[in-house]
DNA sequence: CGTGTTCGAAACGTCCTCTAAACATATATA
DNA sequence: TATATATGTTTAGAGGACGTTTCGAACACG
C-alpha cells in the first residue's frame, strides 16, 4: 500500500526519480512496471498488477453507457507503461506531463493502491481542498465504516 | 489502549520523546513502529498494526468517490513511519510538524487506538471546544450505546 | 527532610543515504 | 554518416538520520 508524500524534480529529459520507499514496495510486492494515466488534473500511477485488475473490471462494464465510454476515453486511453529504469526513474511521456501541468517540480502522493503525481502548485490547492472537503463530509466519512 | 495526557518538547532535530507509559504499551501489545499522519490540525499516531487495518479498509472503498479520494490525499498521503529510536524518541518529518503547527511544545493525547499529537496552543483551544461540544451533544452521546 | 531513581531535555558528533545533475553510451532516424 | 533521442552510469554534496552522554528536574520513598 502506498502512503506518504515526496517532493521530487524531473531531470532535463523528463525523467522522475521514484522515491526509494516506493521502489522497495514495488520490488517486494509487485514488479517494476508502472502504468501511468491521467485523471483529476494529475497522473495516477499503478503497479501493473493493480492496473490489470481495474482494466478487467472496466472491460466487464456495459460498453454503451456514457460514463463507461468517458472513462475509457480519458482514463484508459491515457495509460502508458512507464517501467523503472536502472536508476529507479520513470520517463513521463510529454502528453501526460502536459495534462498534469508538470514542468519540473512534482509531488508524489501515496494513495493506497496508486501513486498520484501532481505539479507542485496544483497539489497545494488540491490538498487544502481535500482537507476542507473532509470537514464538510463528516457524516459521509463516518459512513465509510472507519 | 492509549490514555492520558503528556506534555513534551521536541529536540533541535525535531525528535519527540515518547512517554514511557506509551512505550511500554507499544512494547507489550504492539511492535515499536508508529505510523504518524495528519488530520484535524494535529497528528495521529498509530501502532503499525492498527494502521494496517485502517489502510486495508480504505483500499476496499470505491476509489473514485470524492470522500475516498479526499481521505487518501490527506490522511494516507500524510502517513509516515516513525520508528522509536534507542532513546524512545520518534523523528517527526518537517511536513507533519508544519501541518500541525508544532514548533517545540507538544501535548500527547491518549485516544484509545491512537495517540494524538498537538501543538500546545492548539490543544488548549481544542480541549475546551470538545468540552462544550459534549454538552451540546447530549442526545447523540446517549445514542453511542455507552 | 534528605536521598536515590527515573525520565525528559539538551547538546554533540558522526555516518550515510539519496537525489539531482552531469556525463557517457547506445539506438534510431534522416 | 551525422544528429537527435533515448537509456545508462557516475559523482558529489546536501541534508537527514542515528546514537550517546550529560544535566536537571520531578518524584517516590525511607
Amino acid at each position: 500500500m502506498f502512503r506518504g508524500r515526496f517532493e521530487h524534480a524531473l531531470d532535463a529529459k523528463g525523467r522522475l526519480s521514484v522515491p526509494v520507499y516506493f521502489r522497495e514496495l514495488l520490488a517486494t510486492h509487485y514488479d517494476e512496471r508502472l502504468i501511468v494515466t491521467n485523471f483529476d488534473g494529475c497522473l495516477w500511477a499503478y503497479p501493473m498488477a493493480e492496473w490489470m485488475e481495474i482494466e478487467q473490471k472496466i472491460a466487464q462494464l456495459p460498453q454503451f453507457k456514457e460514463e463507461v465510454k468517458a472513462l475509457q476515453r480519458v482514463f484508459v486511453s491515457g495509460a502508458a507503461e512507464c517501467p523503472l529504469d536502472k536508476a529507479g526513474r520513470i520517463l513521463l511521456p510529454p502528453a501526460l506531463r502536459d495534462y498534469a501541468g508538470i514542468l519540473r517540480e512534482v509531488t508524489l502522493v501515496g494513495a493506497t493502491r496508486r501513486i498520484e503525481l501532481w505539479a507542485r502548485e496544483r497539489w497545494v490547492v488540491v490538498f487544502n481542498g481535500a482537507q476542507s472537503a473532509l470537514n464538510d463530509m463528516g457524516e459521509r466519512l463516518a459512513g465509510l465504516g472507519l
